[in-house]
DNA sequence: CGCATTCTTTACCGATCGGTACACACAGTT
DNA sequence: AACTGTGTGTACCGATCGGTAAAGAATGCG
């Protein structure tokens, strides 16, 4: 074999970029290609499936992101304020404090739900369950409303953000939600 | 004159569905055609700045319901709690409890955003500023804050919803966020 | 080196895109 | 009935769509 580079990581987070900005429907091909620097007989290389098959691996790999950073630590850590607190600071971090988009949610809105139906519930699926159960051994009195609300509110909160133009809509949004979920203080 | 009929309203209505369903570019004017019964020719006539005039036609639609049914209640009706439980009722009915999408919130996630920057913004900022005029006169403590909060989170609650296909989120959501308020008992 | 495999380039495909041109059907007015 | 302006059907435009085919360049292994 040749030039096993793995260039495909690399293209999934361009990919990645391209369909948070375009969608689904207005990311074509020749954006694809000239964002990825790859013309369409790589990509068809890398993804026999074309496009299908490109926002399929962009979502693989956001929820392999969420499922590390995010949803194993608050199924897993011991400290469960701290997961919870931990999952605040990666949201803001990954969502660039407002001014990225979530992928996740845009694909969710648009006939491409139907498509990639099962990795859309399937994501924030794993994300509420997962933030209900560190509530729950947190403490909290009512973890699976209390995580439904928060995950919804976070998707909320970048609509808003993006729509007034404002990311410190987010920023304000998580401080809020955090605070509101009364978790005991760090040194606790 | 012949004809004057006004269809343009019931193509409006129509075209606000097709948006709604398959998003600004996955609304093709085939489908926009089949879906409303206009021929091409019928839609270039009422709407001689094509697909982007159709567009801008139903956010002006929907910003006009919007404040009559909600924002001008919510800046006039002397009973503040009143017209913010009406609120609660409007937005449930013309989200169909969840399973209708926000159009406005769908625009402002793509790259469509910023064709109809003006629009989206609007929407958003009138519906919080009327919102926080209502809760101030109710006596809330921050009523700017609590507005904030509470248009996000019922766009968040509409992408959750439709993402894990379940539209009791929805109305789940709206009942949290309208208990959370405080709002005096209706009879008192 | 030779060779197999991986990757890229390029040209091309039919279909569909948004939009235009224009002839024509219809309805009021006179 | 002739005229006028609104609405419609249809054919067409160039551009772009997502996708394919295949020849060739680059690379690691023997």
């Amino acid at each position: 074999m040749a030039r096993t580079v793995n260039e495909r990581p690399d293209a999934v987070a361009a990919l990645a970029e391209v369909f948070r900005e375009y969608g689904y429907e207005g990311a074509s091909l020749s954006v694809i290609a000239a964002r990825t620097g790859l013309g369409k007989g790589s990509l068809y290389h890398f993804f026999p499936g074309g496009k299908e098959e490109m926002a399929g691996a962009v979502l693989a790999e956001i929820e392999g992101w969420f499922e590390r950073a995010v949803y194993a630590p608050l199924r897993e850590e011991a400290d469960a304020p701290a997961a919870i607190r931990r999952m605040f600071r990666e949201t803001d971090a990954y969502f660039r404090s407002g001014r990225r988009v979530c992928l996740v949610g845009a694909f969710a809105l648009g006939e491409v739900r139907d498509r990639f139906a099962a990795r859309i519930d399937g994501y924030f699926a794993a994300w509420r369950d997962a933030l209900a159960g560190a509530l729950r051994r947190a403490g909290h009195g009512e973890p699976e409303e209390a995580a439904e609300h928060v995950v919804s509110a976070i998707q909320g909160a970048l609509v808003l953000a993006r729509a007034v133009d404002d990311p410190a809509v987010f920023v304000r949004a998580l401080r809020r939600l955090e605070t509101g979920l009364g978790l005991p203080a760090p040194g606790a």
